[in-house]
DNA sequence: CAATTACTGATAATGATTATCAATACCATT
DNA sequence: AATGGTATTGATAATCATTATCAGTAATTG
């Protein structure tokens, strides 16, 4: 869990890009890694506070900016609210089950669905690079728990 | 085509809730009923500058929210654009093909899909009210053109 | 018609994200 | 190790879609 592999990939393309290795963007990265799932840039700053002193909230901006350009982070953006990050290395494409009461994010997958998204950009000559699937309502938690609440 | 199915849901809906009924919500349902699929406030407010004269901007934020808790329309945000309104009377729900070159939204459907969406849900005791799924990518005529422009 | 109260429109406020810019840090080269 | 070129940082101003505010207006009810 040393997340190597992860700093590899992010290594090769600073290098590619002539960007710098700086202590910021490795403090970043490293809290990104070891952090939960979907996290937000407050939420990444206010860790970061804590742990190796104040950095500065545009560079948190930044640096997963770069993260997502090397296909190590994908951005996940809601309606009006903050965006939120999630690791891409090591996991497959999944939608998002989104409960709308404690907003926890359930992570699906159906290679059935895949397919056939396939073919329906087929039918219209499309290309795809990227898609999204995000089913919202309620998680089974808090349907019970609505159920006893009244 | 004088939009009285979806005057009569607005009209039931308004009184329900002690709503009002007014000349700048009837022009701003009119335009918007009239229009493309896929307005903006925006684009709405300067078609309507010109056919009735101003009618503030807030105004149509207002109205737009009111077509969407009627179920009259449907808000559409993709990441950090500005939201776009679709009718759905009469519209079966549909998924978007979106193109990044040229912003034109094809809309798509598969009843396969829509049934797997269903098993995938119930897999997680999830309950689900709405769902989206946004594809990403080029257009045909898109793909062509790029091809010819290198 | 009068009273009540929702509505309008101008504009201020909000809030996440991005741009700016002077100071600093990285890194290849000497 | 020093130097120069330039990417980076952090503070903060700017942006921009959307929402809140509020005084004046207009719709509805009795």
């Amino acid at each position: 869990m040393e997340h190597s592999e992860v700093k590899a990939i992010y290594n090769k393309y600073i290098r590619e890009k002539n960007l710098r290795d700086t202590k910021q963007r490795e403090f970043i990265i490293e809290e990104f890694l070891s952090s939960k799932k979907h996290i937000t840039v407050e939420e990444l700053h206010g860790q970061l506070e804590k742990r190796t002193g104040n950095i500065g909230i545009a560079t948190i901006y930044r640096t997963l900016k770069v993260m997502c350009e090397c296909g190590l982070a994908n951005e996940i953006k809601l309606g009006r609210e903050k965006a939120r990050y999630e690791q891409s290395f090591g996991y497959e494409h999944h939608d998002h089950l989104i409960c709308e009461k404690c907003g926890k994010f359930i992570e699906a997958k159906d290679e059935r669905i895949e397919k056939l998204q396939k073919e329906l950009v087929k039918k219209y000559g499309f290309s795809p690079r990227a898609h999204k699937l995000e089913i919202y309502g309620l998680c089974s938690a808090c349907k019970q728990k609505r159920r006893k609440d009244g």
